[in-house]
DNA sequence: GAGTGGTCTAGACCACCCA
DNA sequence: GGGTGGTCTAGACCACTCA
């Protein structure tokens, strides 16, 4: 088995043949997108368990070295987490420990958010043009538009409107009026079946609507901080456009 | 040399010991410890090339492979940067390829900024108390503080207030009237020995002082983008407290 | 062609979790 | 005690850089 052709990518050439086009991309690279195609496809599920390391190289014909290098890969990438003595998982998106740790909302003393989002409205519509910029869409695609508030004791802290592509995002079921108890994320994985990879924010400085000021209780015109996320899936695939008002709060990176 | 005290850590300990307190730290955070001692007291400079693997491993009575995940830990960090064929490089701030790819400003277009610094003003004074609060400093401490202007074609877009502490910046040499062709990352390191190994942003909104209106030739009063950096250099301790003021920039997050 | 890092393997031993 | 991941080693072969 130490000719250059395991199960991860052909299925078994002549050992004289020089190599194929794509056959010489590193073996762990060819481990890591089977790896994270089954986390895509759902065979192992977000919250599950992977087979063992062993097992793994068995089935993928590599040695143990290779499967550890891929799953370095994805551990690093936030997908995996490996717990000493039980196995390595899919992690899930979680309301306590989301992915997306490097940048957040904050008080202006520095302390940590712990807002409550409600739903104003929910409604499918012909997408903008900041939305098909945004999420790559054509000229006449429709999206899931979702306006919401995030409130801290009672206080709107945050006015969102947030832009997902029709199709996929159809079973998010957004009831206007009521509360999201869960992070997003975590419905867009649970109900939709779209895992958030990363995201790219901009942020910006911005003048209240009056409609934004009615949902954040200032006067119209108030300066706002306004961030613009642009979230994408596991494949790449920009899933999510996220206009995020705030006028009371900072927006910090976490130091590493 | 396969028991377990190389000379990494610890001289060479008799076989039937048990390991000490701190003999059970693993060998390649010990190395990678050696190894970052060894950039920050200026052993291996900036820009110039580490010993080899065979050498290092040589060296640390530590196999190839454990000099290899110590360094990786290193890559990852961007402080190291492996070339194939030429060498293992202590990566220099530079203007073109900072660190901080991760956070900088952008016009609202999304176009990349490439400003040129401007110095107002340089002076050392006491620290104030959210400089003493951002650079752990004690009460009478003194700090040197920059004002500066950073300008695309011409015209003022940032407005810079930068804080560090008195002592290790006094070779700066900051002069007031001119332009900083440098990254002043590159300047710390160049003529401080200073190297910044990461940093924290805080962004919030802020109005034009009249001293900003004037430096950024807007009305006072006018709606601001004020980004708070915290930069901390590899030792851990915090060494730069910046603020930047801007009216016509947004603020990005590299994808990835 | 000599030297460097990049990939891949095989196997040993340890530390942790859980039944 | 059996299985999991964590550390560490030794060595083979390949690919790249530079003289």
């Amino acid at each position: 088995m130490s000719s250059r052709s395991p199960s991860v990518a052909q299925p078994h050439n002549s050992p004289e043949v020089p190599a194929g086009p794509l056959a010489s991309r590193p073996l762990y690279l060819q481990a890591r997108d089977l790896l994270l195609r089954r986390i895509v496809d759902g065979t192992w599920k977000p919250g599950g368990y992977l087979p063992s390391e062993p097992q793994l190289a068995l089935d993928l014909g590599v040695s143990i070295g290779t499967i550890r290098k891929a799953m370095e890969d994805l551990v690093g990438q936030g997908l995996l987490e490996r717990q000493h003595g039980r196995g390595t998982q899919v992690v899930p998106h979680s309301s306590d420990r989301s992915r997306f740790r490097f940048l957040r909302f904050v008080h202006g003393d520095g302390r940590p958010l712990r807002p409550v989002a409600h739903v104003l409205a929910a409604a499918t519509a012909r997408a903008d043009a900041r939305d098909r910029a945004a999420l790559g869409l054509g000229a006449g695609a429709k999206v899931l538009v979702l306006l919401r508030t995030r409130s801290e004791d009672g206080v709107p802290l945050i006015y969102e409107r947030i832009a997902l592509p029709a199709e996929p995002f159809a079973a998010l079921n957004a009831e206007p009026g009521t509360d999201m108890l869960e992070e997003i994320y975590v419905l867009y994985q649970a109900r939709c079946g779209q895992t958030v990879a990363r995201a790219r924010d901009t942020i910006a400085t911005d003048r209240a609507s009056p409609a934004i000021a009615e949902a954040l209780g200032c006067p119209p015109e108030t300066p706002l901080l306004l961030v613009c996320r642009v979230a994408v899936a596991l494949t790449g695939a920009p899933i999510e456009y996220r206009q995020s008002w705030t006028a009371a709060l900072a927006y910090r990176s976490d130091l590493d």
